[in-house]
DNA sequence: TATTAATATGCGAATATAGTAATATACTGT
DNA sequence: ACAGTATATTACTATATTCGCATATTAATA
């Protein structure tokens, strides 16, 4: 396989690769939204959601739609939404690791004991 | 969803969004290899792939044996093989824009007419 | 114990990404 | 045309990633 197209997966490992995004693919999974409705449920700044938007839409993942004043996204393939159901099952599985690292992280006291 | 495990996903997604760890990973997919045989594979500077490894092996996705000299390694978990295996599908399904996108990187003379 | 082979690590430069704040654009209703 | 709402874009700063080079580590062998 040449080296471009591993690049091209690549790239959409790469747009996935920030959870906010990630949040954003998993709120649109339910359905379509608009990106005020996303700015809403995520809790974050319009510029900050939007410009992951953006992101996402540089690479397909999501299509919008215009109407009126608003704008609404939706995940175009749902392969990547089951790329995400993996990945929900991969972090079950390794769920005491995972649960290891943030403990790490979030009482580092516990850990020196 | 809490957005620590969100942040988990996303490091995977990361781990994964390297044209050089792609190949790694589809060259372990067919089993263990060491070292040096991915180097010889991948045909690059080998503390380049070192790095690429230690990249892996932090995130856990790969883990490794060593034996003697040599050091093997293996895809821990073959759900990781599933993501790309899905993305391989995901990639023809949008082969033609891919292909779009490699054109216009590749020849945009063509593009102009 | 010195030498070689296999692999990993540290460092610096170049590039890419993320967040914030400010501004721009597009549409709606008056 | 004007004001207001929804969304996108730009500019800037801080941080992270990647690569090449040099060096360190570990094991095998002379």
């Amino acid at each position: 396989m040449p080296d471009s197209l591993r690049q091209f997966k690549a790239d959409i490992f790469q747009a996935l690769a920030h959870p906010t995004r990630i949040a954003i693919l998993e709120y649109l999974s339910q359905g379509e939204l608009s990106a005020g409705a996303l700015i809403e449920k995520l809790g974050m700044e319009q510029a900050n959601v939007s410009q992951h938007l953006a992101v996402l839409r540089a690479k397909q993942i999501v299509v919008n739609r215009k109407a009126g004043n608003q704008v609404f996204y939706t995940v175009r393939d749902p392969i990547i939404l089951q790329v995400l159901a993996l990945m929900r099952t991969y972090f079950q599985t390794h769920l005491k690791e995972a649960l290891g690292m943030l403990d790490a992280m979030e009482s580092p006291a516990e850990t020196a004991r």
